[in-house]
RNA sequence: GCCAUCGUAGCUCAGCAUGGUAGAGCGGCUGAUUUGUAAUCAGCAGGUCGGGGGAUCGAAUCCCUCCGAUGGCUCCA
């Protein structure tokens, strides 16, 4: 069935009538003018209706939805004090909180099998109209619920309430018609929240659970979770002896060894050529800074808490850098620009510091130490469109260089307008003339000059730099979503969300304007007239941190990193004592041309020392007996176990120009 | 910071319920073996069981506390 194919349908007739024979099986809701209902209700009107597939996204979504009510009529009936809160559903997976004893997954098949029962059974789910009151009354016992009803239902309205059997839920649908349309489900894992996600509030126990149209589905994606549990970037780490943490001594801090610290500097190096292709400057800056630098900045007041701050015997008082901006900032400060130096842009990989409270921390994906691929460009703001431009170019040719994916997506988050108050604006008194900025909902609202309180806003620097960012991504012919109100108080911005191999989204590079730091550190360039003009900053980092984004590459590859990027780029064997002297000229040869080859000259078969190198992920191990020898050739075994025999000069070429070239696959 | 689970040798894990002062495999070292593409054989050395405290004649095991890790919540400049 074309999902839009439309049926014909009148008023007062059910909508399940309308539904062709052949499909009954697969429909689970219908819409009608952009309306989507249950396949019980009946039509309110003469026209043309769509029938909703289980398979389809939304139908998937109705599914999931039906799926988290199940789990909440079988929690009932487990626990008949447990209160169900409300359920939500995600990409996949739904969750639904309960105030309730405290479960374990030790419980998840009991409950599992009483919403098997309950499917089949194939209860018929019912919808009832019921007004304001008699919902409150019919969910007397449940204040969650009755806080739900009386947030969403108007005094004097109606809205509904849903029936699967003794099961009661207020919710304004669509579902499935009958229990028996779920079915294949797995509940997944438990955790706690708070009311209303509010720490101060009553504790909940949320049960996470997937559902999909049929088993296989739900199998392919249980082996899809597998799969992530193992291709964790901790576990790779550590069977590629990449990085290790001191929990005792320095928790949250990595430490790269040897081949971890070869990958972080390739990925340096490559930004490097990167920047300097694109006029962004390298810079250094040191990690300590007075404190008068963040108070300055404005981190102080806001992440004190997250920082490391540290006073000396002589009472200077000094923080770690959670931030490269001020450090580029006092750079940019120690020179006069004129508009015709404009842009400056200094980038740096630069490590901060952030005290990331004890359960916010997880591997590398979370540290409290890590490095940004950061860069601050100082520009007028006519500049803010060419220099987006410039970075929405290259980005996605990065991602598709070392990673190999095309599928990118955009987010351009925006002001909300109705909320003003929340973002640094520019304002213009009303009596005595002076332009400003200031942002209303946390400083003192009125002119520093007069002190007058009549002020006029002004929208124009936020309205061009938005349309600038929306300018590059349309010239671009970027598809991207807006999201209203998502801006960082000192401006828009836009992120770069990547999908990796397993599916999964990462946001990784981020480009944003900022109107606030120029102001806060009195930056400025001398314009065309001689008078001093506040640059714009656009902070933008690529990969996001390089702790991040190794953990990220990592798992997309399952530690089999392109060949640039690979710790150990070939490992040579000997066949047996006698070949040790040519395996070492094997070794030596790739080392002089700039290969990272190991060698295994220790006692035991090759058998078994391909078997522990595995895990390493060499890219090639490299087999040296009598046939080699005589050959002058070296035998090459690929990571898909594939042999190969090449000549040694033959090798060095092919190795070097896969290195070169950054290619994703091997070279066989 | 909150909830849950967890912390035993370099790694993976057993032992803990029913307390009697640690055990395996891999790795390492030594010796034998000289090996042709996912583990040759034998021997040896590694741990005050995350730290501290407590009840007990006696704690890896029970209790408290601190630290740390993991999964979520909250947060993520």
């Amino acid at each position: 069935m074309n999902s839009n194919q439309l049926f014909k349908i009148r008023k007062g007739e059910p909508f399940q009538d309308a539904v062709p024979a052949n499909l009954k099986n697969n429909i689970i809701a219908a819409r009608l003018n952009g309306k989507l209902y249950d396949l019980l209700d009946t039509s309110p009107e003469d026209g043309n209706v769509e029938f909703i597939k289980i398979s389809s996204p939304e139908g998937e979504k109705i599914l999931l939805h039906s799926a988290a009510h199940l789990l909440a009529n079988a929690i009932v009936e487990l626990y008949p004090d447990a209160l169900p809160n409300t359920s939500n559903e995600g990409e996949d997976t739904f969750y639904y909180d309960f105030n309730m004893q405290p479960i374990s997954i030790e419980d998840f098949p009991a409950i599992e099998q009483k919403m098997q029962d309950l499917v089949h059974k194939n209860i018929k789910i019912e919808k009832k109209i019921l007004p304001k009151l008699n919902l409150l009354e019919e969910f007397s016992g449940n204040k969650y619920k009755q806080d739900k009803i009386n947030e969403n239902v108007e005094d004097g309205s109606e809205s509904s309430m849903y029936i699967q059997g003794s099961y009661k839920e207020f919710c304004r649908g669509p579902h499935v018609p009958s229990t028996g349309f779920v079915k294949a489900f797995k509940l997944l894992s438990i955790s706690s929240t708070n009311y209303e996600g509010d720490v101060n509030k009553e504790r909940m126990i949320r049960i996470y659970g997937t559902a999909f149209p049929d088993g296989k589905q739900l199998r392919e994606f249980l082996q899809r979770r597998e799969e992530a549990i193992k291709r964790d970037h901790r576990k790779i780490g550590q069977e590629m002896d990449l990085f290790t943490f001191d929990n005792e001594r320095a928790p949250g801090m990595p430490f790269y060894a040897p081949n971890g610290a070869i990958i972080r500097n390739e990925l340096i190096n490559y930004m490097k050529e990167i920047n300097t292709k694109s006029g962004w400057e390298e810079v250094w800056t040191a990690h300590a800074f007075k404190d008068i630098i963040w108070k300055q900045s404005g981190h102080y007041y806001k992440y004190k808490d997250d920082m490391f701050l540290f006073t000396l015997p002589n009472g200077d008082s000094y923080g770690l850098k959670p931030m490269n901006c001020p450090g580029h900032i006092a750079i940019f400060q120690r020179n006069i620009y004129s508009y015709r130096d404009m842009p400056i842009k200094y980038s740096e990989a630069g490590t901060v510091y952030r005290y990331e409270k004890s359960g916010e921390m997880g591997g590398l994906t979370r540290p409290r130490g890590f490095t940004i691929d950061d860069g601050h460009g100082f520009v007028r703001e006519d500049q803010i469109y060419d220099e987006t431009v410039s970075l929405l170019k290259i980005i996605p040719s990065i991602f598709k260089t070392i990673m190999g994916i095309d599928e990118i997506t955009y987010d351009l988050s925006v002001m909300d307008k109705e909320h003003s108050e929340n973002y640094l604006m520019s304002y213009k008194c009303s009596s005595c003339g002076e332009k400003f900025m200031l942002r209303a909902a946390s400083q003192e609202y009125k002119c520093p000059n007069c002190g007058s309180a009549d002020l006029a806003a002004d929208f124009t620097m936020w309205d061009d730099a938005t349309e600038n960012l929306r300018k590059a991504l349309d010239g671009l012919n970027l598809k991207y979503t807006e999201y209203p109100g998502e801006a960082a108080f000192y401006g828009p911005k836009i992120d770069v969300h990547i999908k990796d191999a397993l599916g999964r989204q990462w946001q990784l590079s981020t480009i944003q304007i900022d109107f606030f730091m120029p102001g806060n550190f009195d930056l400025y360039y001398i314009d065309s007239s001689d008078k001093k003009v506040r640059p714009v900053i656009i902070h933008r980092a690529i990969y996001g941190s390089y702790e991040r984004f190794i953990a990220i590459l990592l798992e997309h590859f399952n530690g089999k990193l392109p060949l640039w990027l690979t710790p150990i780029q070939a490992y040579v064997i000997p066949v047996s004592e006698n070949y040790i002297e040519y395996a070492k000229n094997i070794h030596q040869k790739l080392i002089e041309n700039g290969i990272r080859s190991k060698i295994d000259i220790s006692d035991g078969t090759i058998s078994k020392k391909i078997k522990l190198i595995r895990s390493m992920r060499p890219a090639y191990i490299i087999v040296a007996g009598e046939k080699e020898y005589n050959n002058k050739s070296v035998s090459v075994r690929n990571r898909s176990d594939k042999t190969r025999e090449y000549g040694m000069e033959d090798f060095i070429s092919t190795v070097l120009k896969e290195i070169k070239d950054k290619d994703i696959d091997q070279a066989f």
